[in-house]
DNA sequence: ACATTATTTCAATAATCGTTGAAATATGGA
DNA sequence: TCCATATTTCAACGATTATTGAAATAATGT
């Protein structure tokens, strides 16, 4: 993930219309949910929802479909994976004894390599 | 967490510069690196790094403690995985067929217990 | 006390962002 | 076709944000 990516993805997340948006979808899972009732749920009014949602779906952070007259907004999981992975990447990577107690990511791809290099037992 | 910390520190990672100095932490581990060296690494005068840092500072994303005239700036671990924990709490939620296969946080606490009360097998 | 290094504070300016009201577009049903 | 519902687009305004230059504060060594 390129640093621009990251950057549209936390600016779309840090507004409390948007992040709300963004943890009910969530919790709403696949499916998602259609805008007219996020609005409802989240008293966001119409056209200040639609300004949201695109912000949120330029970023990658959802994804619409039309389904009749609604539009179904859902969560993207991998895009936000990649965002998280992103923000915790080579967590550790300065320690000589290995990953640190509350290490971010000691599973990641990245760490488990840099701990091999300093033959660090996993 | 709530959600205005959420926002401030999502707000806080949302800036070129700042998200460069956060990751920067990340990878220096738990003694951080002097602010100094930071804008030297990451070409940032000293007195917008002082704004950015403070900013970070004040979102509880990462920490200060002064050594001598330097002042050695870390990333705060366990802050980060609270916001990241707030970002996909109830991941899963409303499925009835148990975790998405790109289920966010099937480890966390609320989904086990949102798993169990559906009855469903972890 | 003085000079040097490290960092912060302050004020001003330009750019970006969220909200609102009003109008437009799209879809499906009578 | 006409009407109601669902969502988006547009323009304008006020608020917030990042950057800059200049000055201030803090700590150390001579």
């Amino acid at each position: 993930m390129e640093i621009e990516l990251a950057i549209d993805a936390l600016s779309a997340l840090a507004q409390t219309s948007r992040l709300g948006i963004f943890r009910l979808l969530i919790t709403a899972g696949q499916d998602g949910l259609p805008a007219g009732e996020i609005g409802r749920k989240l008293s966001i009014p119409a056209n200040s929802l639609s300004f949201h949602l695109t912000r949120l779906r330029y970023a990658g952070l959802v994804r619409g479909r039309r389904n009749g007259r609604r539009i179904f907004y859902a969560a993207n999981f991998s895009n936000m994976q990649k965002l998280m992975d992103y923000l915790t990447e080579n967590c550790c990577a300065s320690t000589t004894e290995g990953c640190l107690p509350d290490c971010l990511n000691p599973e990641s791809a990245e760490n488990k390599q840099l701990m091999a290099k300093k033959g660090v037992q996993a």
